[in-house]
DNA sequence: CCCTTATTCGGTATGGTGTACGGAGTTGTT
DNA sequence: AACAACTCCGTACACCATACCGAATAAGGG
């Protein structure tokens, strides 16, 4: 975070949607890295390591490249990350011939549930503008407001309803153990490993802190072992309901 | 990012559990700030700039202190974090008497939100496993089990029932305008005024590429303004919707 | 063939970050 | 008065993004 840098949109939203396809075979030395490549190199690295391990120079690194070569390609940081969601998103399978308007956003949500999955800071870096940004972004939100079309919602009720679904997955991503670490909450913990070595040295002192008598009703769930994993069950039994939901609340309008 | 440091989790827990109420009057020089103003200063400094803006030498300066000394009173920026946030959940009002388990969770979702949109740092703070260090997220926790315990759910359903909800609400505030920059997504942007600037100058490139011929369905949307605001009309709205499934399933088993 | 010109590469410098280390100074106890 | 415990914090190091600018490179025009 140095000074300030004077964000130019037009030149990253060139790139995020191709307008800056240089045909031009260009003039100057022979480009060492591609920007495909720098996109790729900095999503291997956040998908291992997490954001926060995620800088210019271990990118560079990677790609056997100056640090500073990077900005020939790429205006900063923040416009990498911008691709590299761009990229992540990608292209939006349809969903099954003659799906239903639920059918649909189911698919839709766990396509969501995906991307989170693979690529955890995603999390992170989704904005709410992002989405009008990045193609694939858009495309996909195309998709979720053609499959509610049909029904002849009015474009306040279209968007609560993509809205809440969204939120519940990206929550449900988020909040549970998709990613224990990566997932780019600043919890402080860079390494997984730093993150199993903590959680088995604070066990014991939780076992004290956090007890029946103090917390039962938590407690019942905890011992139970509920928590151990928020995975697809959970996932789908939540998104399941909020489908129910706004079914019935469509059904009885 | 420096090195490597070593966590200790008993030191934190014992700073957010008070086990570490000081009764000695030690025997140094007197202190020049106590605990809770560090954590107060750090919340606010969130809370004005977003998470990136609270750094141990801003939080001091703000102090009038040494950046070392507050390593006296906590162990490092992490635990800070983890105490702001403890702090900042704070007790947990509990619902209106002869409350029904959907009143009751509706409260609680409520006070999520609340949080969330008072100190939206939070939303990047809190891991999965900070639930169970901080004792009023604890204690919040547990609140929410005993709303959901005369049901006689199993476990696993308690569970999914309330990790539904909580998902729901903390993908809402994050992905909504609840707060457009210092939500501590990493959109790069460190000021209010530079995120209304980027906007108004990518507008202008942002209608040659969102266009109706494009993106029609999405576009509908867009032009009657319902993107605008993810209000609280919008979160009731997904809330109900939520509860509403989530009670039908359980009349319906 | 050389020179101009566009372009890439990347070293250096600046101002930011967290925090390890250790010394200086202050205080209650012996 | 001496000691021990304690706070404060200056300095130093490793790392970060990135502004600036010169060096190296290659194509196009003469």
């Amino acid at each position: 975070m140095a000074e300030r840098k004077r964000p130019d949109p037009g030149r990253v939203l060139a790139l995020l949607w191709g307008t800056a396809t240089t045909p031009t075979p260009a003039r100057g030395p022979r480009p060492k890295v591609t920007l495909d490549q720098i996109i790729r190199a900095g999503t291997d690295l956040a998908d291992a390591e997490g954001l926060d391990a995620l800088s210019m120079r271990r990118v560079a690194e990677r790609l056997g490249v100056g640090t500073m070569s990077l900005y020939t390609y790429v205006p900063g940081r923040t416009e990498l990350l911008h691709l590299m969601y761009d990229r992540a998103v990608g292209p939006t399978p349809p969903p099954p011939q003659g799906a239903t308007w639920r059918q649909a956003l189911r698919h839709y949500a766990r396509l969501g549930r995906d991307l989170y999955r693979d690529h955890p800071w995603t999390l992170s870096v989704a904005t709410p503008g992002l989405m009008l940004m990045s193609p694939n972004s858009t495309a996909r939100a195309d998709a979720v407001y053609a499959a509610l079309a049909p029904l002849g919602l009015s474009a306040e009720q279209q968007a609560a309803i993509a809205g809440s679904v969204d939120a519940y997955v990206r929550g449900a991503c988020q909040g549970s153990g998709v990613s224990l670490t990566s997932a780019g909450l600043d919890g402080g913990f860079t390494d997984t490993d730093d993150y199993e070595r903590w959680w088995t040295e604070a066990t014991p002192h939780l076992i004290e802190l956090v007890t029946r008598e103090r917390f039962p009703h938590l407690y019942a769930v905890w011992e139970a072992g509920a928590f151990e994993d928020f995975g697809d069950a959970s996932f789908d039994y939540g998104l399941d309901r909020l489908l129910d939901g706004i079914e019935r609340h469509l059904d009885g309008t």
